[in-house]
DNA sequence: CTAGGGTTAG
């Protein structure tokens, strides 16, 4: 027999030219299928490797046989294209369908619930495993301790099972070093990583990439620069993601010129390598941002979401309205709108840049909109003094069966707090305690505080910081401060400012607020002391500055700027101003601006 | 025949 026979009903769904390949490869001795489900099997997994997930499931069901191996095939292909519930679903049926899994099938069914983020299925397969006796395989072992530490808060589960992992292999230090990292405890998976080096396990790229994140997530360069070295010294330097990480960290950590040297003694560098620098550099200098991101096209780098993103973001840094629009339409033009992310980073730059009605433009025209759509919304109209519809958005957003997080209620506090809704806000407050069992942090207490103290109730908000479980912090002070100075409480006042230059000796504004807070009730020795401490401070404090876009250029302004293009020119309009200020009787509140006493600027 | 870990945004 030399033909392969066609009639069994699942062969029909088999393209022709595949066809052909089987009937060709059948004369080979070598190949003998062990079940009649292979050829279909091996099918369904190519399939799923070019993405025919349709296809895939077609073939499946129209399979008359299935054994436990055409099942597991199912499960993987379904979690390799992200369709961990369909993965999860199908382990399911195979079980009601009676077949018993094996290690293959439940690591990959394990990895269905690492992407779902569940716990509870977790834990159901852990059950099952033990019952199936697959406690013990590698595979099994790994997978669940990477489920654990995905999906439980603590790493406490993810331990439990790396402790009887035995013998332990580089892979399931990997996992246990990222499941700290993950959760964000670079320490924690820095401790991981001596304790593999002390035990003596094999190091590879894997556990050096990840070891050196956690160093970012540290923010200290001092570990990184060791394990810099350790790299070096294996000739791992080759691997792209241990470069890539290498980058990032020097990033994280405040070393601009350790990155950019990695970065430019790469041989080769990927789109990663791209990214990871240029979203750096939008935390430190979002200039330099946008000078990378100009030249990565002419080096054969195509820009990618997470290109844009931070593009986008050094555009909203800088204000630049034009050149986040040039932007936009680049976006628009390689179709990356529809990634949520990105289009909630344009909401965000659009109202920073002052155009409000295209951040709304945008929200709209989202299908779905994630919390951090929401939230970028309730920012954008909270800093444009919107407060009442960002207490709209937020109902909206409840509605929409969302549940607010601490940063949704950072935004809808501060909003009604400069909207002036003092009774709405406190309901939030109260809400977010019994409804959503936010614990409040020092942010949230300052919104509080900040709340209160511009309506006025000063005394509440010193109440409240009295009664808050934790020692407030200097912003907080500050938000007290504040209500202290508009409303005139000038004993409060000073002792806020005593506790925020006890932890911020160097806020040259608060001594010059409590300078002139002791000028006006005429106690010139503490006023002496104060412009003593400040003058201490040298320049150290950055002026603020103002700035417009004309044409390709942004000019920028500083109090008492002598040069500069058409500086004559700049005055003049000034001048111009303060005379429409005073026609309009409007007299500014000096108290609070920041100025040399020995030059009277 | 079927299974594992790492890097970039928000």
């Amino acid at each position: 027999m030399n033909t392969v026979k066609v009639s069994s009903p699942y062969i029909r769904s088999i393209p022709s030219m595949v066809l052909k390949e089987l009937q060709w490869a059948q004369p080979n001795p070598s190949y003998s299928p062990k079940s009649p489900s292979m050829l279909a099997t091996n099918l369904i997994k190519s399939y799923f490797e070019k993405g025919s997930v349709k296809e895939a499931r077609n073939l499946f069901d129209e399979m008359p046989e299935r054994d436990v191996v055409a099942w597991t095939t199912m499960i993987a292909g379904y979690t390799s294209c992200n369709y961990d519930s369909l993965a999860w679903s199908m382990f399911h049926e195979m079980l009601n369908e009676g077949f018993m899994p094996n290690a293959f099938t439940v690591s990959s069914v394990l990895k269905a619930c690492k992407g779902m983020k569940s716990y509870s299925c977790g834990a159901l397969v852990h059950g099952l495993a033990i019952k199936y006796g697959l406690m013990g395989s590698i595979y099994v072992d790994n997978s669940l301790m990477d489920v654990y530490a995905t999906s439980c808060c603590s790493m406490k589960e993810a331990c439990l099972v790396f402790h009887d992992v035995n013998p332990k292999t580089d892979v399931s230090w990997t996992t246990l070093i990222a499941g700290y990292t993950h959760k964000g405890d670079g320490y924690g998976g820095l401790r991981a990583f001596q304790q593999m080096l002390a035990e003596g396990a094999d190091q590879s790229a894997f556990s050096f990439s990840i070891a050196v994140k956690a160093c970012a997530l540290t923010g200290a360069s001092s570990n990184g620069v060791q394990l810099h070295a350790t790299i070096l010294k294996h000739g791992l330097d080759s691997s792209l993601p241990v470069m890539n990480s290498m980058i990032d960290m020097y990033c994280w950590c405040q070393c601009p010129s350790e990155a950019d040297h990695c970065f430019n003694e790469m041989p080769q560098k990927d789109l990663i390598t791209w990214n990871t620098l240029i979203a750096g550099y939008k935390r430190s200098n979002s200039s330099k941002c946008l000078a990378l991101f100009t030249s990565m096209e002419s080096q054969g780098f195509t820009p990618n979401c997470f290109t844009f993103t931070s593009v986008i973001a050094a555009c909203a840094d800088l204000s630049l309205l034009t050149c986040g629009q040039q932007i936009h339409v680049d976006i628009l033009r390689r179709g990356l709108d529809k990634n949520i992310a990105l289009a909630n980073c344009l909401v965000d730059m659009y109202a920073k840049c002052g155009s409000i009605s295209d951040s709304r433009r945008i929200f709209d025209s989202l299908s779905y909109k994630d919390l951090v759509s929401w939230t970028s919304m309730m920012i954008a109209y909270g800093v444009h003094g919107y407060g009442k519809e960002t207490v709209k958005l937020y109902n909206e957003m409840v509605r929409s069966g969302i549940q607010p997080d601490r940063v949704v209620f950072i935004a809808v506090l501060s909003a009604c707090s400069h909207a002036g809704l003092v009774n709405e806000g406190l309901t939030y407050f109260n809400s977010m305690l019994t409804d959503y069992n936010i614990i409040p942090d020092q942010d949230i207490y300052r919104c509080v505080v900040d709340l209160l103290g511009r309506a006025g109730k000063t005394e509440a908000a010193y109440e409240l910081i009295k009664n808050m479980p934790v020692d407030p912090n200097d912003s907080v002070w500050g938000a007290l401060f504040g209500s202290c100075k508009a409303h005139k409480l000038p004993n409060l006042g000073k002792l806020a400012a005593q506790f925020i230059l006890e932890a911020r000796p160097d806020m040259a504004k608060t001594y010059l607020m409590l300078s002139n807070l002791y000028a006006s009730e005429g106690d010139w020795g503490d006023f002496a002391k104060m412009r003593k401490l400040m003058k201490g401070l040298g320049g150290k404090k950055e002026p603020g500055c103002s700035w417009i876009v004309l044409k390709n250029d942004v000019y920028s302004f500083v109090v008492g700027d002598k040069v500069g293009p058409q500086m004559e020119r700049v005055y003049e309009v000034l001048s111009m101003m303060v005379l429409h200020m005073d026609e309009a009787d409007y007299v500014p509140d000096i108290n609070c601006c920041l100025h040399d006493p020995e030059d009277g600027t």
